[in-house]
DNA sequence: GCAACTATATATAATGG
DNA sequence: TCCATTATATATAGTTG
């Protein structure tokens, strides 16, 4: 999103990616962080990579323990569903996305040991906000 | 951010602090959909808001479950990590993560419906790897 | 309230050390 | 690899109909 307008795909070069995932997930924990300041909302922000040991997590981990167990008792999936198969042009959409999808797969089932082993060795443990125990 | 500074402190202005929402809570979700696509990472968000019955997620109900329940295993993992059987540990760990990937794999459907759903309701991102298989 | 529409603040891709 | 810089793409506060 800058020098050059960045194509909304996986990128394959590996230093470039782990580089663009350091500036985003920073970028993304700041913005649940201000959205749930200036908006007194609940809300959390998980991710998993092959960077980090243990997940990234904003506000904190009992933070988002606690919006997790309130997600826990929302059963919502099947409105989605219907919502979606109501609409053509959504199913045009998924049918394309899922070819893609499954190249994806095939990539990833090359590298699923190495990256399994990767998360084993992976070292310390480091969360986004520790300080910050987020919402309102 | 733009007309004028604004300061990261709660919206007292019902209408101002609403509108801001959901201007935020779009950008929010294309973010975190944007760093799972870019960098191949398994991600989540969660928002409550009393905007909305539903609490607002990414990528799907059962795309957030999936993270939730990994979520939950890192305390144990901590306590693994100081055990000294880095032989019994590895194993213990690439096999959890295994089972994780099946799980992923069989999800990726219901993921794939949801971003579709918020390329096509919420506005014209395209992306091009929209369901990945997460786990690198 | 909502959907544009700017003008501006931010985020970030590329670069250099 | 990490930082810092910087040029550009995006996000969004304020405004309007």
């Amino acid at each position: 999103m800058t020098r050059k307008k960045v194509k909304l795909a996986y990128i394959y070069n590996d230093s470039a990616r782990r580089a663009t995932y350091k500036k985003r997930k920073k970028g993304l924990m700041k913005k649940v962080s201000e959205l749930s300041t200036l908006c007194g909302v609940d809300a959390c922000a998980i991710v998993y990579s092959p960077y980090d040991a243990q997940p990234e997590v904003w506000p904190s981990p009992s933070g988002v323990q606690r919006v997790l167990d309130r997600f826990r008792t929302v059963p919502q999936m099947d409105q989605l569903k219907k919502m979606v198969n109501q609409d053509g042009f959504l199913r045009q959409r998924i049918t394309k996305t899922c070819d893609q999808l499954k190249r994806q797969r095939k990539d990833n089932r090359e590298k699923e040991v190495t990256q399994a082993m990767f998360q084993c060795l992976g070292g310390g443990v480091s969360f986004g906000q520790p300080a910050h125990d987020g919402l309102e």
